[in-house]
Formats: structure tokens, C-alpha cells, sequence
DNA sequence: AAAAACTGTTTCCTAGGCAAACAAATTTGA
DNA sequence: TCAAATTTGTTTGCCTAGGAAACAGTTTTT
């Protein structure tokens, strides 16, 4: 079966759980899935981001995606965010009135369908987007750097736009 | 400006959201960050996985591989598979109550540590484990194939491992 | 033997998201 | 023209997922 009974040098002699007995777990097929490789690199780069920006700059990967929108797209309505970021209108409402509490944003009134919002970056906001991108450029940088080479973020960014064909938007990471 | 005032064939002649009327909306810098495009196909992956997988097998890609690591690791305790799935200890006990509920897998008490479970497949679990992860494997297939070539996923799964090198593990996607 | 650490659990809190219902406003169509 | 359908933003209710803290029982360490 095992040699453990032999080895026998850890203090412990536990039930075996499988193989050797402080072996890294084996996650069966999973690494041959791609989903299982996206969710991890997502969480990884999510959790770098709030570990080298959020300090700093206190916002989130989903804010300053919509902050981002909004001013690529000035007068945008809530319903066109909504859909630019794959949720659903009422999804949409927490998140704006974040980001209009904190005078980033403003909701202006359309003058020919007084339905809408117009939605704009305050002053404030276009100062703070201008320092969270450079930000969040850094922090991308720092964690892509060691790791790949500019040619090979390239190569993954086009594999991931050519997976992504044909799919709904959706937030930011 | 814009050449909105001249051309104006469309019905509706609102105020300029930003240049052309519907056109789509601008992601700004978005597209330039990696995290943009690991996110959006991360979320693509798991629709369809929720599309093609969830309506014959009702499971979820976490539940999964909650089932697959308790496979491959026969008698893990729950913290290490709170660990190897990287979320909290508290956090695993709800989703190891449903796999329980239904009969997939089993707390059993360990011999020699009165703490710790050993958990593992029931028979009815090893044959769900076996059934889905085929029909895991059709969904990557369809949803990927026709998107890349089999050498473009072994090149895309080994810049996202490398992506990860020293993250903790995560759970599916 | 006492103190420290670990395991599973419960309770509380948060964030995020969808669905349905609603009022106000606009568009459609008979 | 005018009623019906649609659109927009919003609220409410519900769900999931997850962390933090506290806890009792059980080792392990000192």
C-alpha cells in the first residue's frame, strides 16, 4: 500500500489519508479543467489588488470598473451600466449610490426623457480615476512581472478575448 | 462635435451619451488589464457550466470540487479541505451539510484524533462524482473547442499556472 | 498538570446579486 | 388621439457565499 509504516519519522502517526501523510492534497481532475485555472487566477489577482490598492485608495475591482465606464462614457444611464457590466438594473443601484455618496459620481437629470440619469464623474472623480489607474497599473505590473513576460500577457490576454466570444459583459475582477 | 445633428435617421434623437448613439459602450482602460479579461471569462466559463451541467446533475462547479478532493484524498479532514479550497473553516461546513443531505459523501469519525472527521464518498457519491465530471468535461470541450485548439489551452492553462505560482488554492471556478 | 493549540460548529455580520412589484415617463399602435 | 405597452430607476424580499468571533471538546506542548 504505502510505506509510511516504515518511514515512520513524523511525530504523529495519523490514520493515512490518503498517500504520505503531510502530502500536498490532490485535486483529482480539476487542473485539467479551465474553469478551475480562471477561478484561481481571478482569485489570485483579486486578492492582490485589494492587498496593494484598497489600502491606499479604498475602493473595489467592480467600483472602479463602473467609475471607469462612466467616464469612457459620459452621460451613460443606468440601465446601459448595468448592462455594460452584466448585472442586473437593480443590481446597479447599490453600487451608484456608493459611489455618488462619496462625490465621485453625480446623477444629473436628462433634459428630453425625464426617466434617466445621466450619469458623470464629479471633478473629484475624475482625479481619483486618474490615481487608480495608475495604481492599479502598478499593481498589475508588480503581480504579472515576475511571473510572465510582456509578449506572454499579450498571448493570455488575446487566448482569454477569443474564449470570451460572443459572451455578456461583466463587472471588473 | 459630433455628426449626430446631420445624419439623425433614428427615431429617437436623445442627448449625445458620449459619441454615436447605441454605439457600444467604451470600456476604457479595462481592456488593458488582465484582471478585466480574467474576470469576464471566468463568469463566461461559469454560465455555461451552469447552462449545460446544473439542469441534468443540479451541482455547482464549488460543490464539485468539493467532491473531487475528497476523492482524491480519501479521509481529509475538513480543515484541510477548508484549505485546500481556500476558504475558511467555518466557511466549508454549510457546503459539506449538503453534500452530506444528499447522501454524496460522509463524516466519519476518525480513530485516533476525537476531532477530526474523516470525510469520504459514499458509493452513491463515487458514482455522481464519476457521472459529472464526464459531463464537465463535455461542457469545457463544447464550449471551448470551438474557440481554440487544443495546443492554445495547454499554452492558456500553463501562463494561467504560472500566473499562480505561490497563491493559495482556490475553489473551482 | 497546566497552558496552548487545534477541530468542528454556531451565531452574527457583510457584500453581492436576482426577481418581482411599482410609479413615473415615454413610446407604440389602433 | 389616446389607450396600451414598454422603459427607467427604485424598493423590498430573498438567496448565496464568505469572514470573524466565540464555544466546547480534544489533543499537544511545556
Amino acid at each position: 500500500m504505502n510505506d509510511r509504516r516504515i518511514v515512520r519519522l513524523a511525530s504523529k502517526d495519523r490514520e493515512p489519508r490518503d498517500a504520505s501523510d503531510s502530502a500536498p492534497v490532490s485535486y483529482g481532475v480539476l487542473p485539467q479543467l479551465l474553469g478551475f485555472h480562471l477561478r484561481r487566477s481571478q482569485t489570485a489577482v483579486f486578492s492582490h489588488f485589494m492587498e496593494f490598492v484598497s489600502p491606499e485608495e479604498s475602493i473595489t475591482p467592480g467600483l472602479f470598473g463602473m467609475l471607469e465606464v462612466i467616464a469612457a462614457n459620459e452621460g451613460l444611464a443606468q440601465s446601459e451600466l448595468a448592462k455594460a457590466m452584466g448585472v442586473d438594473r437593480s443590481t446597479i443601484v447599490k453600487a451608484i449610490d456608493q459611489l455618488e455618496a462619496r462625490r465621485l459620481i453625480a446623477r444629473r437629470p436628462s433634459s428630453d426623457d425625464k426617466r434617466r440619469h445621466r450619469l458623470c464623474l464629479t471633478p473629484a472623480g475624475k482625479a481619483a480615476r486618474a490615481r487608480i489607474r495608475e495604481l492599479i497599473l502598478n499593481h498589475e505590473a508588480l503581480l504579472v512581472r515576475s511571473r510572465l513576460s510582456t509578449e506572454e500577457v499579450q498571448t493570455l490576454i488575446g487566448l482569454l478575448e477569443r474564449l470570451c466570444q460572443g459572451a455578456q459583459p461583466a463587472s471588473f475582477p
